[in-house]
Parts: C-alpha cells; structure tokens; sequence
DNA sequence: ACCTGAACACCGTTCAAGT
DNA sequence: ACCTGAACACCGTTCAAGT
C-alpha cells in the first residue's frame, strides 16, 4: 500500500492519492484498506515515515563517506538535496501542508528526529576539530536545514526559473553556507 | 469573497477552505460564486497574487527605510520572515503544493516577478557599493530566497522546536546568510 | 482475519430556472 | 447581471454482511 501510493504521488501527483485510486490499482475494495490502515493521514504518515528513514541513511551515509575536513558538511547538503529531487513524493508527503495537521506524531518520530540528529552530530564534530564556529550546534543545525529545505521546497514547487538548474544552485547554496558557518 | 477566504484560512486552516463555506459566510449560495471567479483555483490565485503584492511592499519597504551600509538586505530578510509569520494564509497559498498546479501563472504574474526584483535590486545596489560579493545577482537572489524562505516554511509548519523562536532563529539565519555573502 | 457493497456526509462544478 | 436549487461525479469513512 505504501509503494503504491508513492508510485500514485510520483505518477499523478499529491491531489490524486485517493484511497479509491490506491485500492483499485491493487485489486481491492476502498474499504479493504482501513483494514490495514487506521485512515488515510495513517498512510500519509506511513510514506512519510519511510521517507525519514530513507533520508536519515542518506545523511549518515553522505557523512561516513565524506572526506574529514572542514568540507565534510558540504556532503550533507548535497545529498539532502538530492534526497528531496530523486523522492520528491515522498519529500512533498514528509514535508508538505497535508501532514501539517498530524506532524506532531510524525515529527516526534525516532525516524523524523534520528535525521535532524545526523546533523547536529555532523556539526559538534566539525565544532570539535575546529572547522566551525563555536554556536549552539542546534541553533545551527535549523539553520542550516532551512537553507536546504529551503532550497529543495523550491526545486521541488517548480519556483525557479528554467534556465536554473537545481544542483548548480543546491552547490551555490552550499558554498555560501559554508563560508558562513566556518570557523 | 478574498477577504473571506484568507479569514476562513486563517480560522480553520487550509484545508477547511470551501466554497461552500466562503459563500455560506457571505449568506450566498456556493454556486453564485461561480459568477466572480471562474473556479476554486481561481479564488486562492486571487489571493496568492494579493500575497504577492504585500510581500513586494513589505520589501521595498524595508530596503526603503533601511539604513545604507553594508547591513541594508538584512531588513529585508527580515521583513521577508515576518511577513510569513504575520500572514500566514496568504504565504501558505503563495507557495503551499495547492497552488502548484497553476503556479506558472503565478509565478509568472508581475506582482511575484516584481517581489523577487525588488530583492534583485537590493543584491546590484550591495554590489555596486561593494558591501557584497560579485557573484551573479540572479543567483545570489535565488540563494537568499531560499533560506528566507526555509526558515519561514518550518516555522509555518510547526517544524522547529517548541523551545525554538522564530525571531531568533531568523536573526541567527540573517547573520549567517550575511557572512556568507558579505564581500 | 479479510473483504465487499451500500450508505452517509462531504467536496467542486454545471445548468436550467428564476429576479 | 446576479442568484438559486437540483443534479452530477467525485471524495473519506462506516458498517452490516459475506468468505
């Protein structure tokens, strides 16, 4: 259920996810679903968490795989990004206004915070070996995810122009960032 | 019917926009609507094209009334926020995934064109007195709009930390973005 | 345990009919 | 010109009934 209704989102986009639509591709009455799921905000939030849980390893991975340095962050930005541009169904579920209502469950999910803590533990060590100024790691940390959040949310609602391309802007963003959050 | 309409968002969110309960607010029926505004979407454009048009005169406001130096965007990266925070129906049509359908006639709308000049403007006018780095003012413009616009959507969002205030986190975010960009 | 089909209370939208 | 009321094709959700 939850594979179908990314590949729904991804095919037909956020307005089309209906639990009809979604019983239907699967040879299954509407009402069959809520055998299985509570409602559809619990299969929003199911493709939501799996997001958080894609994501939260992309960041790890994007950290374990960087060079150490002071560019090490830069890795993170980038793959955050791309998270976002290769799953944009699941980013636009994990993040949109549809999730707003129930993002307290969501957003107190091991998922959900284990990601934002990929980060803070990238920050106190760059903080550690020098390569950061000295901040609150967290007040850090939501900053700079609002920088690539914000980048992403505007990739993904087709804000930019067409002549811009997301990864030149995604490595702007991060050159930017980091001259000035380093030490 | 606008007005109503930004009320109605603002009472019960997004979500509870109909209307059926725009017209049963006015004392109308839903279908005499329909003789104002061509269909739904065509209301909530007439309010993201309203949006636009304060965030353009909140920014020129404040790069207007800021003072000269090198300093002089940070107003506007806060105006930018505030205006988010105080009028959050307006932003959450402005770039909510609602819109996103018909955003290429939005986006493409002079008072959205003209929203993103007037920070544009800003950025050649920093330039040419060397407070900012020569880097393409398009880009530059679409890297500032990006962590603006981040911190605004977590915050609309509910996505920061309880214990976290927007107006500091957007102070934290503007002395960042200005030391990354400053020349 | 799992599914179906009908029913209910909502939507946006259309259209003939009224003033 | 502007509005109404009924109708249509959609929703999510519930529930008695089936296997």
């Amino acid at each position: 259920m939850v594979d179908e209704a990314v590949r729904l989102i991804h095919a037909e986009g956020i307005a089309a996810l209906t639990l009809r639509e979604v019983g239907s591709r699967l040879g299954v009455s509407r009402s069959a679903l809520y055998r299985h799921f509570a409602d559809k905000d619990a299969l929003v939030a199911a493709v939501a968490l799996e997001g958080f849980r894609m994501l939260r390893a992309a960041l790890r991975e994007a950290w374990r795989t960087a060079a150490p340095g002071p560019r090490r962050l830069d890795g993170m930005g980038t793959a955050y990004v791309r998270f976002a541009v290769e799953h944009p169904s699941h980013y636009r579920v994990m993040f949109g206004a549809d999730l707003a209502a129930m993002s307290e469950t969501v957003a107190a999910s091991d998922e959900s915070v284990d990601a934002f803590q990929a980060l803070v533990d990238g920050i106190v060590a760059q903080q550690r070996d020098g390569h950061l100024r000295p901040d609150e790691p967290k007040q850090l940390a939501l900053y700079i995810w609002a920088v690539v959040h914000g980048v992403a949310m505007l990739a993904l609602d087709g804000r930019l122009p067409p002549d811009v391309d997301v990864a030149a802007l995604s490595g702007l963003a991060n050159e930017r960032l980091h001259t000035g959050i380093a030490r």
